[in-house]
DNA sequence: TAGATTGTTAATCGATTAACAATC
DNA sequence: TAGATTGTTAATCGATTAACAATC
């Protein structure tokens, strides 16, 4: 059932499906097909059926999916059904705001520790964590057992960060710093830069 | 030149040479090759040869590329030339942060309006600009000819409000929203979602 | 000149879609 | 049963890569 490899693109996809299906849930739905949800995300019914069909049968004939039970998969096939421990980063304007979303939760990602560098943020109360020195970064990070990241540093720190982390046993980083970083292949990197979202769609205006 | 339709993919990937090589300018760099590029990217060389190739003949045999000139290109085709004025919709904490971002001004993005329903936060001061009654957004974003919005409001509002930004003259919106929206396809949708992120990176993670 | 690197072509690779038997 | 929808196959479509002549 674990098909020994999963093109990324259809990983990439999975969440998209399990957070339509999460809405549904909260609308009272029970049932949903490969349509339906197409229509909802704009992907086509036989591109949703085929991705599912890569961990295994979910479905019935003549009736579509059970959401409660789809999105249960999803969760195991995707690792979120207990919660990650999430360090984070850059605790700058961004790196608060990010501290403050409460969305990560539920969907499966806890922040349980944040770092600075500046001595006037370090002691500071963030909700009910401490900003902690980033000097103690990596042994603090080690000793958690923390694997997932967020970076919020300015992108001129982000390689020599994003080094320690990986160094600290992290081995996914979210980066919402607007830079590429270059890490080994065990690690997986992901970027937030809403510039890049907002200049491919301006290419489209008159 | 502008070839009359070039792959979305493609596009996609313009803003990210542009950042590199923004980057290459603050280095003091003045000349690249694609295999440099690349390099710093994750992107071979011959496709960014050919994504290039779609626009016009950027290069030189033997040297590669003058980075401001073809920082200049990008910015033409990207038309991020001049500054495109934007609306924030829903200032939460989310909404805050992405306000004060400073970085969006040098990349050809200026916030020029703020959007709130909550009386609580109408009339208050964001930087130097005033929050603003929604109920105004629609006359007011015609008026001021503003065509790009950022969507920073809970994910049950998104697509109501979304809908009242199309109908003010809004053709690109930047959905913060974690949720899927439905628009004509002459507008254009991008989303951020971090958590969508995350979870196609722990897929990986044992 | 010799070395380097572009722009482009053709080949390869991979992803999406259409279609349908199976079956609920 | 008849209608609906899955899971899967084969066909199509599109994107990436390898290779190289052109040329700086």
């Amino acid at each position: 059932m674990p098909a020994s490899s999963v093109p990324d693109i259809v990983v990439g996809r999975l969440p998209l499906y399990l957070r339509a299906l999460s809405q549904m849930t909260t609308e009272g739905k029970e049932v949903t097909s490969s349509q339906e949800l197409g229509e909802r995300l704009g992907i086509s019914s036989a591109q949703i059926r085929k991705d599912l069909s890569q961990f295994g049968e979910f479905g019935k004939q003549g009736t579509g999916y059970a959401i409660p039970f789809l999105a249960d998969q999803l969760r195991r096939i995707l690792r979120v059904k207990s919660i990650w421990d999430v360090a984070l980063v850059g605790v700058g304007d961004l790196g608060r705001a990010v501290a403050h979303y409460a969305g990560f939760v539920d969907r499966g990602y806890r922040i349980v520790a944040l770092y600075d560098n500046d001595p006037r943020k370090i002691g500071e109360q963030i909700g009910s964590f401490t900003i902690m020195d980033s000097a103690t970064m990596v042994s603090n990070i080690r000793s958690r057992e923390i694997h997932v990241a967020m970076l919020a540093v300015p992108a001129s720190d982000a390689q020599q960060v994003s080094a320690r982390l990986i160094e600290a046993g992290v081995r996914a980083i979210l980066c919402y710093a607007p830079t590429s970083i270059v890490v080994p292949d065990t690690v997986h990197v992901q970027y937030i830069d809403p510039v890049l979202h907002l200049q491919r769609m301006t290419y489209y205006l008159g």
